[in-house]
DNA sequence: CGGATTTGACCCGCGC
DNA sequence: GCGCGGGTCAAATCCG
């Protein structure tokens, strides 16, 4: 699997060159279908297990957050996952040209490129090349980019969000998002995260942007899932945080698949976009492209649900009855973050977040819902760079204004105290028994379901 | 009935 | 200046 993050004046597809690499497997196993990436579970047990006490601590603590940025101090769960991910793993290298070292506790290192998971935790695998975008090899992250590129304009080193995520060939296993102050996306420098100290956003937006083409955007490739979730086309909707409606769609030149456009529609007025397309030499990958930013606070359960996506009834999978709710766009989104929905009583890992809702989902259905969660991920990685957000916005979220992160947070905390292990079920659980039903419990579809010590991901 | 999706048309930037 | 291709609009349609 493989998510990459672009932020640069997005030129096309061809542009992904300069996207940081990372390659998941496992919890951090590479799910390329190499399988033998293996990372033992206790190489994530570090992790805390209550997210909402895991602070970006994994960059502070290594003086990543003199960021400057009040947004580096605000971080959602999934930021907070981020950080874990981040805080466990320690080395994100990459011994070729593109070296994006994330030096945390753990004495595990991943090179990007050679993906070779050295340290304590072995995670060495043979990652599938994305080959338009990933020129290079790669195995652990190689198929989890991050690219903080930009065709037109340098870029600093470090000023890309990471997001790192465990997939199997179907899809993500095990994502774990790096926070973006983790990152470093140059394509060529290297860059230890550690030692940089704060990551600088040099985004081309701030450079005077032109309309369209010119804009900024962040380009994320993840694995798209093989469900089918649109009405017609059968295209995958990506949801998170947000609400996004889609209004558009074009077949683009050189693709044989369409590119969905889709708006904010948390917020009346917002002008975030994204555009969500299969990648054409890897029509597994979905590249979802970020353009402008929300002009508003994360949507609050409430709003989130009023722009929801809708949802895709009986045209999904069979497991889809059974987890309709995590399937279809609609409720998805609304699982996400409706706590206050019925869905809650059922299963409260809906609610939780739309990771945990992906771990619920069906095969198909986690796929995407894993895909979404890192597009959320990714999303709110974005927001947290407070890129481009209105300074007037910015404030608010510290201050608590919306109060939506602390009240997200806290409904997180109330109806799981450990998000974490739902998205690393295996590799932050450790491995007794109790996890492991635990682990099942939360992952009816066996999403997450491996074989009890045995990391390997063999897929 | 309200809101999301679909889809053809239109607009605009960019390359030639 | 022209044409191509991508991005957006908006009416029609669909769905809960």
């Amino acid at each position: 699997m493989f998510v990459s993050l672009h932020m640069d004046n997005y030129q096309g597809e061809g542009d992904l060159n300069d996207i940081v690499r990372a390659s998941g497997g496992g919890p951090l196993s590479c799910a390329t279908g190499h399988g033998s990436n293996t990372v033992p579970a206790s190489s994530w047990q570090q992790f805390p297990s209550d997210p909402l006490n895991f602070p970006s601590s994994a960059m502070e603590d290594h003086g990543l957050n003199a960021f400057g940025d009040p947004f580096s101090a605000m971080r959602d769960p999934l930021l907070h996952e981020l950080d874990v991910a981040a805080g466990c793993s320690a080395y994100f290298s990459s011994p070729n040209s593109t070296d994006h070292i994330i030096n945390t506790t753990s004495s595990a290192t991943v090179e990007a490129d050679t993906c070779n998971f050295s340290g304590s935790s072995t995670m060495v695998g043979q990652g599938k090349l994305f080959e338009e975008d990933m020129p290079s090899p790669c195995n652990i992250f190689s198929r989890i980019q991050i690219s903080a590129s930009s065709s037109k304009l340098p870029v600093s080193p470090c000023d890309s969000p990471m997001i790192a995520a465990c997939v199997s060939p179907r899809g993500i296993k095990a994502p774990a998002v790096l926070p973006s102050d983790m990152i470093n996306a140059n394509t060529s420098k290297s860059c230890l995260i550690d030692s940089t100290g704060p990551l600088q956003i040099s985004s081309p937006r701030n450079l005077g942007i032109k309309r369209r083409k010119s804009q900024v955007k962040k380009v994320v490739c993840i694995p798209a899932p093989a469900a089918a979730n649109s009405r017609s086309s059968g295209e995958v909707v990506p949801s998170d945080l947000w609400a996004w409606r889609k209004y558009g769609q074009k077949p683009i030149k050189g693709s044989p698949y369409p590119r969905g456009y889709y708006r904010c529609s948390s917020s009346k007025g917002c002008s975030a976009r994204k555009q969500v397309e299969r990648s054409r030499t890897d029509p597994n990958m979905l590249v979802i492209t970020y353009t402008s930013e929300h002009n508003h606070p994360w949507p609050t359960q409430r709003n989130a649900l009023a722009g929801s996506t809708r949802s895709q009834p009986s045209k999904n999978n069979n497991n889809a009855a059974a987890a309709s709710k995590i399937t279809s766009p609609r409720s998805q989104t609304q699982n996400a973050v409706s706590p206050k929905e019925e869905d809650l009583k059922e299963s409260s890992n809906d609610a939780l977040s739309p990771t945990v809702a992906a771990v619920n989902s069906t095969a198909s259905a986690s796929a995407k819902g894993e895909s979404e969660d890192m597009e959320k991920q990714l999303e709110i990685d974005d927001a947290e760079f407070g890129e481009g957000i209105p300074e007037t916005y910015r404030p608010a979220l510290m201050a608590g204004d919306s109060q939506q992160p602390e009240d997200f947070f806290a409904e997180l905390d109330e109806i799981e105290t450990d998000p974490l292990n739902l998205l690393f079920p295996q590799g932050f659980g450790g491995g007794d028994q109790d996890e492991q039903k635990e682990k099942k419990t939360m992952d009816p579809f066996g999403l997450f379901d491996w074989p009890p010590g045995n990391n390997d991901a063999s897929f």
